[in-house]
DNA sequence: AGAGGTACCTGGCAGC
DNA sequence: TGCTGCCAGGTACCTC
């Protein structure tokens, strides 16, 4: 479900519900997600105090203090903010009890996401060592995906999701991004010119930007913290738009595969 | 090393 | 109605 806007929007809400709130008990009622959870996580939270909330790729950290908790949404996560004793459903597989009667509930149907404590800075935690930067870093400009592109033969699509290479774009806002730039999507990424690569890298923040500032997309079941949904889908100029007239050109967008994954775009506007 | 495929899991929907 | 097959916002692991 989320990528990086969605992540941010959830991050954004739960900080203030979340800093200062001491966490009385964990309930766990699923083994495990993508990997397991760690039946000590009771043990390990409890008495703790969030200090911090924040995002690093699609990743949201818990930080408190000594240690913290590394949550990813895989495909169909929710995070909500409900009274304690709300019942649970299905899918509610780990509630956070706060010491205010909340609990900070994580929902998840497809269980491709992840929960886990480290006693470690959550910043610090493996699973995050491999991750590229922040699309938002400096450091990411055309020069630099122009230099890891030369000599890919992979599609710009795949290529611009490779959390290794740059962070939170996913299978939406690629597709997004490459239209907004004018590049087709199955074009090898090393075949990308570096001026074309500088458009792409406005065109990534532009996106990310706008869907963050309209609280993310909501195509089926994204939710906010409060299960306000997101309203960027209105704005989604190619994604799930096949055989819709282009935004620009009036031409009909097209669907294909790339690395198994849906892609849409307008095969008049986007070409280099 | 890089590219492409598969696996993880459930629910919703189209088509028969 | 009920079955089957396909699709879904992500990532890790396998093989070639």
């Amino acid at each position: 479900m989320p990528e990086l806007p969605e992540v941010e929007t959830i991050c954004r809400g739960l900080e203030p519900l979340l800093v200062g709130r001491r966490i009385a008990g964990v309930i766990t009622r699923a083994g495990a997600l993508r990997l397991p959870i760690d039946p000590g996580l009771d043990r390990a939270l409890a008495g703790k105090v969030v200090q911090r909330v924040s995002r690093r790729a699609k990743y949201l950290l818990l930080d408190c203090g000594e240690g913290g908790i590394v949550i990813h949404l895989g495909m169909s996560g929710h995070l909500q903010v409900v009274p304690r004793g709300l019942a649970p459903g299905r899918h509610d597989h780990v509630d956070l009890l706060l010491d205010d009667g909340q609990a900070l509930r994580f929902c998840d149907p497809r269980r491709f996401g992840v929960l886990l404590w480290t006693p470690h800075d959550p910043r610090c935690h493996p699973l995050l060592a491999a991750l590229g930067p922040e699309p938002f870093d400096l450091q990411v400009d055309g020069e630099y995906l122009f230099r890891c592109s030369r000599g890919r033969i992979l599609s710009i699509k795949p290529f611009i999701m490779d959390q290794r290479i740059v962070v939170g774009v996913g299978n939406i806002y690629a597709s997004e991004a490459l239209f907004r730039a004018g590049i087709a999507p199955a074009r090898a990424a090393g075949q990308v010119s570096r001026a074309r690569y500088q458009r792409l890298v406005e065109a990534i923040r532009e996106v990310l930007q706008e869907a963050i500032a309209a609280g993310g997309t909501t195509i089926r079941d994204f939710r906010g913290e409060t299960g306000r949904p997101g309203y960027f889908a209105r704005e989604l100029k190619v994604y799930g738009r096949d055989g819709q007239p282009c935004p620009v050109c009036g031409r009909p967008i097209r669907q294909m595969r790339l690395g198994q994954r849906s892609t849409y775009f307008c095969p008049v506007c986007q070409k280099g």
